[in-house]
DNA sequence: CGTATTTGACCACA
DNA sequence: TGTGGTCAAATACG
């Protein structure tokens, strides 16, 4: 439906997909001259988020060179009442969970489902701490469903709730829906720069990391049956390897004072200053340094690829 | 021993 | 009345 108009007013897939790995050439090219002088200044970007970036705009171009449109896996389910709309108001809070009856939020509703993530690893970090709270086993699917509420649903009253559900076999891929919004402002991908999704409060920017720059409508007619699982793989490994640094720092999902661990040690920056271990350079060797896109008005023009990073 | 998870029961909605 | 969401006691874990 508005498929077509949609991509009218957009360039082809094909046009896309090219732009999405020139624009993660140039963040390559940039990131080697910033790795290569270190110390220079005028970095308004840092290293990991460049790394981001590129990883971002690859699985961007994957995504779009695959045959089935991009469904619905890594994107939100209810882009509608987000869209780009700063105008629009946030949706309400949710009803404290804590009520006196075992009274069932209207979750079915649109408005209330804000958005899911499809991701092939179960364990996948989105930058907030979850409790679950309960587990169901779902009649339309063969798989429980999880049900996790924010650790700090009780310190900070804050009512953000998920669930996850493994729906699909070989490969694995597991659902995550998410409700309600944070209002506990913990989100750790701030710091960790991951690549999650984020607050359904004040985390439209980092919503927008995953649309890829695909329409949204397109979104709407896919639905679970076209999981690009060969991009959300490489995501998933990505993450877990993002996970892993944290280990290593001494960092855990379980540790519920891990966001104060990370703003301690890195930057207050949004975009965070973490630069994680450049495992090799070979890859970006491989690129021309004075191809470099030293424009910033490039990011913009390119900001359909804008994963969160500003 | 404190915290997180599990799990059966309860409850509301369709 | 069936299904799904939540509660809270029991259990597991570090």
């Amino acid at each position: 439906m508005a498929k077509t108009s949609t991509l009218n007013s957009m360039n082809t897939s094909h046009e896309k997909a090219v732009q999405a790995i020139l624009y993660g050439q140039s963040c390559a090219k940039r990131l080697k001259l910033q790795l290569d002088h270190p110390m220079a200044d005028g970095r308004s970007v840092s290293n990991y988020d460049l790394a981001k970036s590129i990883v971002h705009c690859f699985s961007s171009a994957i995504s779009i060179f695959s045959d089935k449109p991009k469904s619905e896996d890594n994107l939100f389910s209810d882009l509608s009442s987000r869209d780009s709309s700063s105008s629009s108001p946030p949706p309400p809070p949710p009803l404290p969970q804590r009520s006196h009856s075992k009274k069932r939020k209207n979750n079915n509703t649109n408005s209330s489902e804000n958005w899911r993530h499809d991701s092939p690893d179960p364990n996948y970090y989105d930058g907030f701490l979850w409790r679950k709270y309960g587990q169901k086993t779902i009649k339309q699917s063969k798989h429980q469903r999880s049900y996790y509420r924010c650790s700090y649903n009780i310190d900070h009253a804050c009512g953000a709730r998920k669930h996850e559900q493994k729906i699909k076999d070989n490969p694995p891929v597991y659902r995550t829906t998410y409700f309600g919004h944070h209002t506990c402002n913990i989100n750790h991908n701030q710091d960790a720069g991951l690549t999650t999704v984020g607050d359904s409060v004040n985390d439209l920017e980092n919503s927008r990391m995953i649309w890829f720059g695909e329409d949204l409508d397109q979104e709407k007619e896919s639905h679970t049956s076209g999981l690009s699982v060969s991009v959300k793989h490489e995501e998933g490994s990505i993450k877990e390897e993002t996970m892993d640094q944290y280990r290593h720092r001494g960092i855990t999902s379980h540790d519920k004072d891990c966001q104060n661990v990370i703003k301690e040690n890195h930057q207050p920056s949004p975009s965070g200053s973490y630069t994680p271990p450049s495992s090799s350079g070979s890859e970006i060797d491989m690129f021309d340094s004075d191809l470099l896109v030293e424009d910033l008005d490039l990011w913009d023009r390119y900001d359909m690829y804008d994963f969160g990073l500003r």
